[in-house]
DNA sequence: GATGAATGAGGTTTCATTCAT
DNA sequence: AATGAATGAAACCTCATTCAT
């Protein structure tokens, strides 16, 4: 929990005025959500546009104030990305490593369960957005990447590998190759953001619920001990 | 290296030799392949850093022309780019149908080969970066990735989705849900391909043939019928 | 470091400390010393980075306030810089000026005496950077350096000239151009508070005493009447 | 020699149009000529108001072209800085060390020569609000001031050190702490351009050539053996 | 057909200055 | 008296696009 006002962020959606500046004669509005809504404002655009696409000018004006102020909370749009990152969707990351190590239940269900939850809470949030776009400019900002990569691909990475390698243990799931297979596990959630996030815009979309549900069905089976008949 | 231009004032070289540019004459050797010559060094550049980040100086120089050469034959940058994933993938795409018609065996084993094959002669290419740039700038160009989805995608949803109808019909796979079924299978090639050209990059690599082991294995695995063991 | 305001939140830290502030209270000790803290705060940095390169936040970080406070005691930038030049300056060289009136011996050894406490009072200390200071912003600050001129510099020649005539007067010396003389005179000691200033930084460091010794020495003997030997 | 059409650039001193932009029909007015052009706008700005403080939109509008323009020909603000000073200053010192190698007579007169030519042919021109600039901001571009040190001020030593080595050894001169004599000799010269481009502007001019004949004068004598009655 | 010099709008970032509190 | 959030005008630099040659 970085900072105690943060928490607000994920549920502050600001209320659209699309584009617009509000009106009203600003000055101290509520100084202490300040961040928050610069980082809303700044989610949304890089979202939509990507990290490079996004005009620091047009984060400003969605959050209703001029671009120098960006600069009073943050030292560049590398940073106002990665607080983006950090206080959306890491918290979400750790809550549910904190969860495995306290699951008592078969590893199946808790699968199940946390690639529901994924879904939920991130996936068919802006957030969802987020793996798109450093697939998408990993190349030309390896700094972005490697933070990217070492603040959530590393835990979640631990999260699945975890999970897998209980459930090998205790007999539940077959023995299985756990470095390859965590991709495999991983790779159609990731690939259902991204598409959400891309071909969707253009009216193909995907029904997520019938996805992911083939997915663990699928997954399940082919985990599952062929002897237990 | 005082002042850009003074190369031009000695005689020390002659013509741009910039980013591993030919240095030949280049004697308008054949001016019907100039348009090629041109797609081929965008391709390279596209795929390396995506539709934005590449800049058409360096396109022009990798094909040892000069930037107003490229609006000879295109109109804009956005031209340039579509007519570079219309010439490469396409046909691709169109053979790869040709041949699979022909198939006579059992469907698991064609689902294998796909994948193989799939991967050998596009993924592992310089091509297998084509999926990450549409997915990457689909957003800023809907038009590219409109033309995309019905250039490419649907034609491989229909050889996915009929050998996967075919081996429910003849009984070699449970009954499944074909339409969710679909991403599922293509999602982790998919998803190698953009990993690959991402993430790879920053030394975080998949190794491909044993993620597509794995995924094969698990694919075939859930699709069996577990009824013969 | 997410955000840069995030310390607010916190309870790790309290007021600004940086670049070196006193984080005590500082519980308006003394109203009336507050604008000589914000020059002395603003001295260091401007002889440090020049007047262009000094950041107001900056002094006013130094000096324990805030920006806004500055604009309290001083209407602009240049008017702090002015009230700085104006505070540090003048009363060094009344001091010289009142200890040099009751001099009585040689010229020469006047002249050598001059040269070293010169030197030791204000060359060696932060002072020394003013020289270059005016020197650097005299173009874009066309009133400072006029003030600097006639409240330091012309002090300063009447006390060198006068010495020069002495000597000459009383056959000590050889008869010199006295007006171009002065100049050649002081020449070195500026040039090398400049210097000190300067180069000394990129590790160019002239030796201070070698260099002044060698000047007070050529100095003599160019000045010395050589019939006298 | 760097490029052959830059020989014209220290005599180009482009005619006034004093900030104003040409207004003919530009393009291609005379593209051989437009790197000198640019480097002889960019000195007079810089000279006029230092580094920092020159705007690369003011030189292109003194060049008559537009920002863009500059960075056809120079890559930063400090390639530009750089290729004025090697173009200009550093030729002018090469030579006179291609002379001292040849020189036959009298070291004293070889250094009066020097002096007096050094004066004419760079201090009283433009170029002699250089060294200002570079003392001026040293502490704030130490890159500009590591490359000026090493082309400019390097060479520099080189020529006086030899003069006054040479002078000893032949019984011409005293024998003098040539390291401290050194800074001496140039510390006048380098002044007077300071004072020139700072002091001078605010009405208070030095006479260059009374002061140079003072410095020689004195400077002669004090180095001339006092054994030689 | 090909060039390459030139443009100019637009990007991120900085910072002196203001003003409601 | 003091704050500090906010502004907005530049500054440097980039690059798709144009057009005279």
């Amino acid at each position: 929990m970085l900072c105690k006002s943060l928490n607000r962020f994920t549920s502050l959606c600001c209320p659209a005025e699309k584009d617009g500046v509000a009106s009203r004669p600003r000055q101290r509005r509520n100084k202490e959500a300040r961040p928050a809504e610069l980082m809303a404002a700044a989610l949304d655009l890089f979202v939509e546009r990507g990290f490079a696409a996004t005009r620091l000018d047009d984060v400003a004006a969605r959050a209703g104030v001029t671009k120098g102020t960006l600069y009073l909370y943050f030292d560049s749009k590398e940073a106002l990305f990665k607080a983006v990152v950090e206080t959306s969707m890491v918290p979400l990351i750790d809550e549910a490593l904190r969860e495995l190590e306290e699951h008592k239940g078969s590893m199946a269900d808790l699968l199940r369960d946390m690639m529901i939850r994924w879904w939920r809470d991130l996936g068919a949030t802006r957030l969802g957005g987020i793996p798109k776009l450093i697939v998408a400019e990993s190349g030309n900002f390896p700094e972005v990447a490697a933070f990217y990569h070492e603040a959530v691909i590393q835990r979640g990475e631990r999260l699945v590998k975890g999970i897998l390698t209980a459930g090998v243990e205790r007999g539940e799931f077959r023995p299985v190759d756990v470095e390859a297979t965590y991709h495999v596990v991983i790779a159609p959630v990731l690939m259902l953001m991204i598409w959400t996030h891309s071909f969707a815009i253009c009216g193909q979309g995907v029904d997520p619920d019938r996805y992911l549900a083939a997915h663990v069905d699928l997954l399940l089976n082919g985990l599952r001990k062929p002897t237990e008949k």
